[in-house]
DNA sequence: TGACTTACCATAAAAACCCATGCTATCCCA
DNA sequence: TGGGATAGCATGGGTTTTTATGGTAAGTCA
């Protein structure tokens, strides 16, 4: 399964494309599907991007709500329904939707921030920010480790 | 799995490479997936380097928060989204991260620490003086076991 | 035809790769 | 037990390959 980790930091041109980080791009299916899906973060003023496998497993955690509740509704709507299909062209580039680019408030340059199974891009100047209040609230935060998996 | 142990003490070169230490090495799969994860500690002022394997594992044990809650997104941008992907190459040496060295004091030397699935980078006069801390404040302390395992 | 994409090519900088060397701990054999 | 031979390891430097990024040509849809 894709593992996105570290932060990159990249240059949009005037056509609006990105070289996708060749760490992130490294963890896509060589083969064909080379596209991956972008929504805007429920969560904070920045973008979400997944392969596809990932977003698939996105739609199926929904279904842990009724149909046609309120919660299914709303996340449906502001994930599923917001997520653009974006694919890479030959030099590991994408464009990024010039109305997400405006949600993010992304100009000249974006930070790609993996988060293990999806990662991020935000506008460098919000994402530092953000990563020192991470930080700082994530002092004191213990991790209690998942068993080893034994599949793959 | 991956066991790291004991401690060694390399010299990082004007290109900024270390040998990783060769026990170190024979722990990482000989095929292929040479590469390290680094990430800054959220602990102490050192660095923690672990295997895919665990990276990916620490990426999962995060999937017991919710996805978009503030705990998982605090250890996320902490971790994951600090971590580096670093290759190991044919003689067995990585490239620190410039401003990671800088974030642990490291000027020419490091001192590598096995942890157990992951291993720690130190300044090595820092690393000294944690180390007899540790053990000062390790006595008198436990270990409840786990029983031994019964796979592979 | 014109606006807007999509595919293809070029290049400088950075990262990965390859070969060389001295040191050290281990082995081997008298 | 001693000392040379040997293999493995840390370290150094040069060369090739990738990567990010810019531009141009070819398509596409209205």
């Amino acid at each position: 399964m894709a593992l996105f980790a570290g932060t990159y930091e990249n240059r949009i041109d005037r056509k609006g494309r990105v070289s996708l980080p060749a760490d992130f791009r490294s963890e896509l299916p060589a083969d064909g599907n080379r596209v991956i899906y972008i929504y805007r973060s429920p969560k904070a003023q920045a973008l979400e991007a997944c392969d596809r496998v990932f977003m698939q497993r996105l739609a199926d955690s929904l279904e842990q709500y009724d149909l046609f509740s309120d919660e299914e509704d709303d996340l449906g709507s502001t994930i599923v329904a917001d997520a653009r299909k974006v694919s890479i062209d030959g030099e590991g580039r994408i464009v990024v939707p010039p109305e997400f680019v405006s949600f993010a408030d992304i100009g000249e340059r974006v930070t790609f921030v993996g988060r293990g199974s999806r990662f991020q891009l935000w506008k460098p100047e919000d994402f530092e920010k953000h990563a020192a209040a991470a930080r700082n609230s994530a002092k004191g935060r213990t991790i209690r480790l998942v068993p080893p998996e034994s599949k793959e």
